[in-house]
DNA sequence: GTGAAAGCGCTAACAC
DNA sequence: GTGTTAGCGCTTTCAC
């Protein structure tokens, strides 16, 4: 691999000059810099951003943490983050921390070990990985979840809201028994979704108590948990189900068990599903605007990496009920 | 940020020894690993990655650069390459060249800029981006999709086989004018699996022309390529769409336009979909064992960073027919 | 077993 | 406008 001083040579140059016409400076006379792009073709040079980073003493790299990968919410996400990240300079990496808290440590520890430029983090509800993340000098933004316990720049949807309005859409369409899954403690949109539906039950003052099975938020989980509310004493006719991929097990283990959605069960499940539209019945659904939330997470890290004092911003996005079949209770087929 | 340094002065030791006790040399007299230890602790050091790297000439990052974020498909796949990562000490980070390749040449560049120690690719076509990868000294592995012109590190499915399968299934189904909406040309995923088609085609000599259409591997571009099918003069009763993201789109444009499937239009995608068996009706497919082909792509990496020189090799795994609804000619229904 | 010193490749003062 | 020089933080000979 040529280095740069082996442009410099062929150039006839300095290292010095050869640095200033990678970089753009204009006080380089145009006959140096034509012999220098020369040479720098003629030895396939590619600058070493390692020693550059070092030198420096930063990058122009950002990592992205995301909990799950194979989440559809987070593709949207990710190419708002992109499209920002690019204009203003920067490359983004992904890190797939699969919900695991270890992993997330894992990433979160080679994030500031490579002196990364920014970090989006979408908590998998690792203490310690927050706590890293905070001490560090390295500027944060955590999107779709709360940091654990985290003065953080934050972009996140009104999960309670969204999830309140799902309950009540779910109770106002007849359905009487409205069961909840939703996700780990300690994982904010967990508990936030959680409190939405329990508000709004309370406030509807339905027969018997509320119905809440926690999980992890993948679809295994989903399954299972609606298996267990399946064969419970007092078995709810509607589920309200705090994510997509838990909601995508939910609606497997009922057609499993051939219950019929929505005359046996009524289902509304948090997250926008791509093919939520395609199955039958269609999927009654709380749509986040996923690429926005990207978009101003993004926005946050250029300003903090700008500004890295200053009050944390927080930014609430709306989410929104998008009624479908699965939620259309048919007095007719009870 | 602390530097070694001042770990050094803490514990009152050489950097040398702090170094060693960090990269577990076992020559350190006990005592002072202790020491070294506790230093570290105290200052919340943490080493600095781009020294290091810079020093070592070497990293543990792999860079993984896929087409599309989206694709479900890729999910499965970057699990298998990150537990194999993991295990052989390297972390994954994730590019998403959205199948642009200008996106893909900048995420090349930055990999070899960055000195990864790897890069998996699923090239989304640009030889450029290929070029440069292979003229660099850092360790390839192509997967999925064969880079362009390359000789390097490959796994892959028998796509043409798969292929050809998937069309042999719709004609002994009692489909009579089979179609296929594929990928760009000069991507291999794309040009093999239409090979498979037309010979499958060939074969068994139906009458009039094989009708193909080209368009990107995206959900719009199969929606689009569906369209263009259902106004096509000689209108087909069957289509083998060349991946899952157009199956998608393709469906979509059915049901947007009351096509009834199987009935009227015959339907299988290649790639797996996760809930390709909740859609009515669900979905026949030709899944990819994924998990597997990216722990491969990993293996063989794993093993050309220990063996930079010799032959490329190439692993090609089975595809496999997984006959749903959605390709159940009815003969009642016509 | 431990420390001193050199240097990975680059950039940014500073001098001219 | 260009070159010289120092040094980013670390690892790794090489002495001892």
């Amino acid at each position: 691999m040529p280095t740069i001083y082996d442009v410099a040579r062929e150039a006839g140059v300095s290292a010095a000059t050869v640095s200033r016409v990678l970089n753009g400076a204009r006080t380089v006379d145009p006959a140096m810099v034509a012999r220098v792009l020369t040479a720098v073709r003629e030895l396939g040079y590619r600058p070493n951003a390692v020693a550059r980073n070092l030198r420096r003493s930063r990058t122009t790299l950002w990592a992205v943490i995301i909990s799950d990968i194979g989440n559809p919410f987070f593709t949207a996400t990710v190419r708002g983050i992109e499209d920002v990240a690019q204009q203003a300079g920067y490359s983004v990496v992904l890190c797939n921390s699969d919900e695991d808290p270890a992993k997330e440590e894992t990433y979160v520890a080679a994030a500031l070990s490579e002196q990364m430029a920014g970090v989006i983090i979408s908590s998998s509800g690792s203490a310690k990985a927050a706590k890293s993340l905070l001490d560090s000098p390295i500027p944060v933004v955590a999107i779709d979840r709360q940091l654990p316990r985290g003065e953080a720049d934050t972009v996140v949807v009104d999960n309670e809201a969204g999830a309140g309005t799902a309950t009540r859409h779910l109770l106002d369409a007849g359905y009487r028994r409205v069961a909840c899954i939703t996700g780990p403690e300690g994982v904010s949109t967990a508990d936030l979704r959680l409190r939405g539906y329990t508000s709004a039950l309370s406030a509807c003052q339905p027969p018997g108590e509320p119905l809440i099975v926690r999980t992890d938020f993948r679809e295994q989980g989903g399954y299972d948990a609606m298996g267990s509310l399946l064969s419970s004493a007092e078995r709810p006719d509607a589920v309200f189900v705090a994510n997509n991929l838990m909601t995508v097990g939910a609606l497997r283990c009922l057609a499993d068990h051939d219950v019929r959605v929505p005359a046996e069960m009524g289902v509304v499940g948090f997250d926008e599903i791509p093919w939520a539209d395609l199955v039958r019945p269609s999927l009654t659904t709380v749509a986040q605007p996923t690429y926005e939330l990207g978009r101003m997470a993004a926005r946050l890290l250029v300003d903090r990496i700008a500004t890295p004092a200053g009050r944390p911003a927080r930014v609430v996005l709306p989410a929104e009920l998008r009624p479908r079949q699965s939620s259309a209770f048919q007095h007719n087929a009870r």
